[in-house]
DNA sequence: AAGTGGTCTAGACCACTTT
DNA sequence: AAGTGGTCTAGACCACTTC
């Protein structure tokens, strides 16, 4: 194919795939170009979550590079959990609505037993403004309109996690009790399914508490009962902040449960 | 090279590599058996940590197979932290005596400002027989002897960590006080160097608790403060259990943190 | 200039799933 | 049989470090 057999890559996506017009001095690897590329197909929604995204091979013609550099590039973004491959069937876009993903961003875990999710009773769902707290952690301006839920979590009849949510109003315009109430199962299905918004990854900062008296009346423990507070921010594609959750978990018969590496 | 020009892997290690002797049934990629061989020269101390290992080349030729294999084996090492890479340099055996190594296990950080390691003070160290739950864990017998190690950390002079210690003693046989409180910087540095035991990966169970009084006591803070316990299991080479460790951490201007993905 | 890890290609074959 | 991801090879060139 190429006229110069001293260089087999003739790499044509290099110089242009940056997609800046060619003064720009920002070098970066093919599969790296190649992964934004892609990243950018499943947050348009070319590729919907559970959905099969094109072979290898197809990619590689696609975007005229070799199956390797595609490879590559999936390699790392099934490291992120945002594809999933099945050998022989083909790579399918993560989604929320599976059993291995409920427990990506609960690390709750019973103290004896299998996990499983938790039953949730909704106290408040409303409007609000974001208070400035909340604002700075969501990357929004004091003030902007956000929803505001907070919920009581059981396990087998159990009250154990009292938490409280804000999310931006502007990405789930139209969220209601109503409908928080009748979906079964994780609320990050419901925002993938119904408001386009994948959560991604989250940071966590864990610190240890005690019962408020409101708190207590919830969980149904005496007052001052040590709690673990969890403050967790959630990010969606580029890194976009979309929800804050403050969790309080009652760890007498369930602990937090974490993988160091 | 082949005569076989149409089998370009000619694979002679797939043949051997799993020594079993050839009726073994158990399969697995060459890169992974590669993978296994360098762990295993990790772990017999030929690469020391800290110290270089062969280049990419020099190990696809000792093992008779090519640099895209090695590569592939080293990938997977380095992703699990057991070696660094560095571009130009070479591979080097991963070390807990560096600053991002300090970290790596313990994840509370001070709410503002930069992390730094925090100074010990040691209240007891003694030999004893490990108590069931203690053997149950380090996957001891119960009555095994264990070294038992209890000190506060704190920051800034401020105590924000109690935590208990047990070691197998066989592992650690000669550690005693005078020598960790000699010894400057993190234990696992110590354990690294002088008992050529190193700390690959750790589970960790968190609650909340209420300082008792002896606690409280040793942290210089009111009884029942509410404090976040860690039990935390670290493994060697070969998912050996090597410590139990509890510690107490005084959540008031410091956070556990953890990343979510 | 030489050596190291990092990227990219092209092609073969294997393991697994579906038709 | 055909299609998918998974492994392996061989070879080229690039980026970075050291001599």
């Amino acid at each position: 194919m190429s006229s110069t057999p001293t260089n087999p890559n003739n790499n044509p996506a290099a110089a242009n795939a940056g997609g800046a017009g060619g003064s720009s001095p920002t070098f970066s690897p093919l599969y790296q170009q190649i992964k934004a590329l892609i990243t950018q197909s499943l947050q348009s929604g070319e590729w919907k979550p559970g959905e099969l995204i094109p072979s290898e091979v197809e990619l590689a013609n696609r975007f005229k590079v070799s199956q390797g550099t595609v490879r590559k590039a999936i390699d790392e973004l099934a490291a992120e959990n945002l594809v999933m491959r099945k050998q022989g069937k083909g790579t399918f876009v993560s989604t929320h609505h599976e059993a291995r993903a409920h427990f990506r961003f609960l690390r709750l875990m019973p103290d004896e037993g299998v996990p499983h999710y938790p039953e949730s009773k909704f106290i408040e769902v409303k409007r609000m403004r974001a208070p400035a707290d909340v604002a700075r952690l969501l990357d929004l301006k004091s003030g902007d309109a956000v929803i505001f839920v907070k919920r009581v979590q059981s396990f087998d009849g159990v009250p154990t996690i009292v938490e409280e949510l804000w999310l931006p109003g502007l990405t789930f315009k139209g969220l209601t009790a109503e409908r928080l109430e009748e979906y079964k199962g994780p609320m990050y299905g419901l925002f993938e399914s119904e408001f386009g918004t994948r959560m991604i990854r989250a940071t966590e900062k864990i610190r240890a508490v005690t019962a408020s008296e409101g708190d207590a009346a919830l969980l149904k423990i005496p007052a001052n009962t040590p709690l673990l507070a969890s403050e967790r921010v959630s990010f969606t594609y580029g890194d976009k902040a979309v929800e804050l959750r403050r969790g309080l978990y009652l760890t007498e018969r369930h602990h937090y449960h974490n993988e160091l590496n």
